[in-house]
Order: structure tokens, then C-alpha cells, then sequence
DNA sequence: ACTGCTATATAGTAATACGTAATAGTTGGT
DNA sequence: ACCAACTATTACGTATTACTATATAGCAGT
């Protein structure tokens, strides 16, 4: 597929995994299949796990653990208020950002 | 505005600056105010220059030095061959990174 | 036992944007 | 002559973040 995409998902990936974790609740292993299907291909276990640990150390998540019956016990996640306050902040951040961007890219040529 | 795009522009801010030399010939201090004028009002010259200096090293301009009426010399850059093709390759990036998130964000919640 | 899939954790590295300060040329006001 | 304001570049240090690599461990099938 394409080369490299790491310094683009700067800024974007943590987003992406509070929208994930959003929809349902979740864990790691389960986050990073769901990048990978996404389209973000070589995003693996340890770049989400870190991540992960950046929202419980600031507070935007809720864990829980649970046993499972396919491995090792999960850790759950969910988001609380401040994770939903950060999703949206995202969620602007982006339209802003993606919006200049595609002006940029769009805009003739004017000398 | 909004608050702290930093992390977000990481990846994307050396495309923006490719882009806008491959419009016509400019120096760092111009390409400061275009990208502030574009909306990163927070960008600063110190961060354009680290960008134009990794350009350099990278082989992706050419280099011009004129005198300027207003000021000390400018440094003009524009784009080599090399440095087309990165950036059509950036472009190539974000479509593909961009259609992704938007991709995320516009799924209804499917559980 | 061994392999493979599921699942988490963490120490270290590389890349990048930003903060800050120094240097310097030109113009205009006092 | 001096100073401020704007133009313009350079450079050092910092913080954040994604990635690499590795270790640990549970469960299923052979």
C-alpha cells in the first residue's frame, strides 16, 4: 500500500481510537484490528497499548477488566465525560485542520 | 480559535510548505505568513525554517540568494525534481489518510 | 511439548513542531 | 545619532508522539 504514513497519524491516531472506543466498549487487541481494517495497516499492538495508557493516565477513560475465553483476561475501556469532551475537541480540530489543507490543495495556482 | 493544533500538523506542515514553493518561488519568511494567513496562525518562522532546512538536506529544493529591499537577503526556494515528486507523494498520503478519518467519523455506529 | 492466536505491558528510539534567543539589514521617527 | 519596528535567517533545546522490539501469559489444536 502506501509508505509511511507514521508523521501523518501524529495528532490523528489517539482521535481515531477515542472514536473506536466511543462506539462500543473495547480493548487493545480488539482497537488495533479495528485500525488495521480500517486501512491503517501497520499500526500495531504497541503504538495502540500506549495510547491507551496516555488516556487512563489523563483521565478520559473508564477500564474495566474481564475474563476472556480466547486468551489472557481484556481491559475494557470506556470513555467518560472528559474522553467525550476530547473526542469532539478532536472532532473540530480535524474539520479545521483537514479544511485548510484541501483549500490549500485545491486552490489555483494564483501568483 | 481553536487551541494547540501542534500535534495534528506534524506530518502535514512540510507538505503544506512543498506545496506552497511549488506555486512560485518564495523564502521562509513569506511561506510564515502564507501558512498564518492560511489559518495556522500560530505557526512561527523558527518552525518553517527547521522544515526548509530538512528540505535542503533532503535534496527536495534548489536554493537561490537575493537581496531584498526590505530586509537582509532572502533565501528563495523551489522545488527540484526530487521535491515534485515528494510532493505529489504527500498528496497521495493525505487522500488516503483523510478519506480514512472521514471514513471513521461519517460511520454510523455500527455495533 | 510446540505452534499459533489472543492479549497486555514497557523500555528505548526517531521524527517533528515549537519555544526562545541571537544576529542582522532596512526604514522611519525623534 | 539613536531607537523602535518590521523583515529575515539561524540554532539550540524541549515535548509529544508513533514505532520497534521484546517479554509475559492464557487458550486451543496437533
Amino acid at each position: 500500500m502506501l509508505e509511511n504514513l507514521t508523521e501523518m497519524l501524529k495528532g490523528v491516531l489517539e482521535g481515531c481510537v477515542l472514536e473506536i472506543i466511543s462506539r462500543k466498549e473495547t480493548y487493545g487487541y480488539e482497537i488495533t484490528r479495528q485500525l488495521n481494517a480500517l486501512g491503517f495497516a501497520d499500526v500495531v499492538e504497541g503504538t495502540v497499548y500506549t495510547i491507551l495508557v496516555r488516556l487512563e493516565k489523563n483521565k478520559l477513560v473508564d477500564i474495566e477488566k474481564k475474563p476472556s475465553d480466547m486468551g489472557p483476561p481484556r481491559k475494557f475501556f470506556t470513555l467518560n465525560n472528559a474522553g467525550r469532551d476530547e473526542l469532539q475537541k478532536f472532532w473540530e480540530k480535524w474539520e479545521f485542520v483537514a479544511s485548510k489543507i484541501n483549500q490549500l490543495k485545491e486552490e489555483e495556482s494564483n501568483v
